[in-house]
RNA sequence: GCGGUAUUGGUGAAGUGGUUAACACACCGGUUUGUGGCACCGGCACACGUGGGUUCGAUCCCCACAUACCGCCCCA
């Protein structure tokens, strides 16, 4: 029997690594320039803090969720998304204190888990960068938030992108609206498809976005959330576009999106990306918005919030499209070794090549001199050096450059003693 | 949770109910006693996902399971 990984999991092989890397780092610091800072917070929580947060009836608790009981009978969960341990841990550490700044803005990145069958771009285990800031309801927040997810999608020069949002108000208008709309369509009820008649008790707003084309013609004449929003909530929004306009970001406006989770409030926003990644069909790269009663619900003081999150699979799958530009990084020595007496030596200047911050490997596998030379084509080496008996006997070694194959003599205690000449001879 | 397709070496893959499972790439070695290419020569499958069954005999037929991919639910 061998062993496999379980279902719905990914080995994140080095080259991909890299990719990753990639995409974390300049998330990191489009982030950091809008002095947002990194949090950390478990992978699992108690089974409450999930059921609490996205909605007992929303499918991510009631069937997606990878829960277990520990062996103090805890009700554990893996974290399906990142904004619920966010909240607990800013609700737990009293981080509403006065002693914080506000808005308080954090990021993360890590693995999520959902289970559920796997599919496209999606797994059981998958990854979310995600943002989230405290204490400001502040329609400026909102929009500073879509700015800083279009400037990294656009520093990770992804094109084709458009924004849309909406706003889903507050409590006592998403009230309103939900029944305003089971209204409208309980009369249809038989016109609506199997999947949308079973929508109507469970999640009506699902009717909104259902794929089913008479649907689409039904919810056309729907009434829209837009037409209930309270005072606020209409200003709130109304101020929101007004900002974005000023910075000059393009939106669409679109009163069926909806979310699959069910905290949020006011602003939702998506970005989708068209990608032949995905058969030029639009897809969602980002998606996030307000919650302005989470962090109540959390046993907190009544603070807003907003955030959005990343999956990081789904992203890659557009970056790899764009071919995005992701060098790999060459070696910078490779030393060859001519026989065994002297490896001791070698092994020394390899050492003295590292602590110089250059990188730079050996073979291990005895290999002739020529399948080494091979080894150092094949990690894009840069120099090989190739030390002998002789070499180790006048104190000079050979240092060829693999791209041009000039080949010049360095001593060896350079390499010890003053690496700078070893650069400069090199750089002639 | 439901439905469909697939599963052969490090990789891409061909193939058959019955002595030795194509071909290519990669890799290793040699032709070249210490220099990367090319060429040529040679080597390289616990036997075809796992477990059962049918059969004189199965990698090829049947069943179950596992995993992957696609679609639905759902999500984004």
């Amino acid at each position: 029997m061998h062993y496999q990984k379980p279902k719905g999991t990914a080995d994140i092989l080095p080259a991909e690594a890299k990719k990753w890397q990639y995409v974390e780092n300049i998330a990191q610091e489009v982030f950091e320039t809008y002095n947002y800072h990194e949090i950390r917070t478990p992978i699992f929580e108690s089974y409450d803090v999930f059921e609490r947060s996205s909605g007992e009836s929303s499918d991510v608790v009631s069937k997606e969720m990878y829960d277990f009981n520990d062996k103090g009978e805890r009700h554990i969960a893996l974290r399906p998304e990142g904004t619920a341990g966010v909240v607990r841990a800013y609700v737990e550490n009293k981080l509403f204190g006065p002693e914080q700044v506000k808005p308080y803005k954090v990021y993360y990145h890590g693995p999520m888990f959902r289970y559920e069958r796997p599919q496209s771009g999606r797994q059981r285990q998958f990854h979310q960068i995600g943002v989230e800031a405290f204490g400001s309801t502040s329609p400026d927040l909102d929009v500073e938030t879509i700015a800083m997810a279009m400037q990294l999608l656009a520093r990770l020069k992804l094109t084709d992108m458009h924004l849309v949002i909406n706003s889903l108000g507050d409590a006592a208008t998403q009230a309103a609206y939900h029944q305003a709309l089971v209204d409208y369509l309980t009369p249809l009820q038989a016109e609506l498809s199997a999947d949308s008649q079973r929508r109507l008790t469970s999640n009506p707003l699902r009717i909104l976005d259902s794929k089913d084309q008479h649907d689409q013609e039904l919810v056309a004449q729907a009434p829209t959330i837009l037409d209930f929003l309270s005072e606020d909530s209409a200003q709130h929004f109304a101020a929101v576009k007004t900002g974005l306009t000023n910075l000059g970001i393009d939106y669409e406006i679109d009163h069926t999106m909806v979310r699959g989770l069910d905290y949020y409030t006011n602003t939702i926003f998506e970005i989708m990306v068209t990608s032949p990644a995905f058969n030029n069909q639009e897809m969602t790269a980002i998606g996030g918005g307000r919650y302005d009663g989470l962090v109540k619900e959390f046993g907190g003081p009544d603070e807003p919030g907003i955030g959005f999150g990343i999956g990081v699979e789904r992203l890659l799958l557009l970056l790899d499209d764009q071919d995005a530009a992701l060098q790999e990084k060459p070696l910078d020595f490779y030393l060859v070794k001519t026989s065994e007496a002297v490896e001791s030596s070698a092994f020394k200047l390899l050492q003295a090549i590292r602590r110089n911050g250059y990188s730079a490997d050996q073979d291990y596998l005895a290999r002739k001199v020529k399948g080494q030379f091979k080894n150092a084509d094949r990690l894009h080496a840069q120099y090989v050096i190739t030390v002998g008996e002789t070499e180790v006997e006048t104190g000079n070694v050979p240092v060829k450059n693999l791209a041009t194959g000039e080949q010049i003599e360095i001593e060896i205690a350079a390499f010890e003693n003053n690496f700078a000449d070893v650069l400069a001879k090199l750089q002639k």
